[in-house]
DNA sequence: CCTGAAACAGAACAAAA
DNA sequence: TTTTGTTCTGTTTCAGG
């Protein structure tokens, strides 16, 4: 396992210019980013071990179009509990990790305990995971917000 | 400007386990690639390039920690509005792709009409984020979620 | 800490089974 | 459609400024 450490690393101008270019595209060459970047292969080089060795960045994946594998459908779930007992929350922070279809979930401030963020094939499908879930862990409320359409969807973070 | 075409392409187990290396690690060689799925060097890069240019993929991306960059704070943003016409659409939706904050945005069926996901650095900074949209554009009621821990944050969709 | 170069690994492609 | 082989581009390391 994995510990979390480093907080807030101090990135410099070249490590930020970097970062943005490997977000844009993870697959160039040091050339191609030490040109944008206006420096050369060595230095470049340099600065993405170190920031990779922080944990700054994470592995490089890619970035799949759901609609062209099936998945059609994705939903926001809002989540109340009346439960808030660590023993409960853990039950039910396992269930969420085990599930692929979960992409995202938070526990949030406020009136609404968690969100999640859920992809499946279609509303059949999401039902099936619902109806999962709630058999698995004590929820006293769940509101699912259909997604229409995807206006804007970035995994690149402003730098 | 790329045009989205293809609907649901057709995928066999090959090319969906060399989708699940990628989305673990796309920087993998084409040989560890091979041994994972059981296949050789050629046959996973042509299935490789057969899947990028049908679209499945996008270009490979790093995956920044939020916390490390100084991105604090994490806002799913629910929105209702009495405004349904184009213009106002087009007006709306163009101010969230202007705004690198807002990482993603839904457009939703039902009584909440959009979702955003915003990362900035701490409250003050969505506060500034939230009045500079509302400026920008008519909104009836906003609703802003706090994350206070990301349980799960995932770009790998199931396959 | 950067520049430049040399050594090495892997990707891209072609041919042929 | 896979295997094998060749070429060439890009990564990694290292000596010197």
């Amino acid at each position: 396992m994995t510990v979390k450490l480093g907080r807030a690393v101090q990135l410099d101008d070249l490590d930020r210019n970097i970062l943005r270019a490997l977000q844009a595209d993870a697959g160039q060459s040091l050339d191609e980013i030490a040109r944008q970047v206006g420096s050369s292969k060595t230095p470049v080089w340099n600065r993405i071990r170190k920031m990779r060795d922080a944990g700054v960045m994470g592995p490089s994946t890619v970035v799949v179009d759901p609609e062209t594998i099936g998945l059609d459908a994705c939903f926001f779930v809002l989540i109340r509990t009346s439960e808030h007992e660590a023993e409960w929350q853990q039950l039910f922070l396992a269930a969420l990790r085990a599930r692929p279809e979960v992409q995202e979930a938070h526990r949030l401030a406020g009136e609404i305990d968690y969100i999640l963020k859920v992809r499946v094939a279609n509303a059949r499908a999401y039902d099936v995971f619902y109806q999962a879930l709630i058999s698995e862990v004590r929820v006293f409320n769940v509101t699912a917000l259909l997604s229409m359409e995807e206006i804007k969807s970035s995994t690149a973070l402003p730098l």
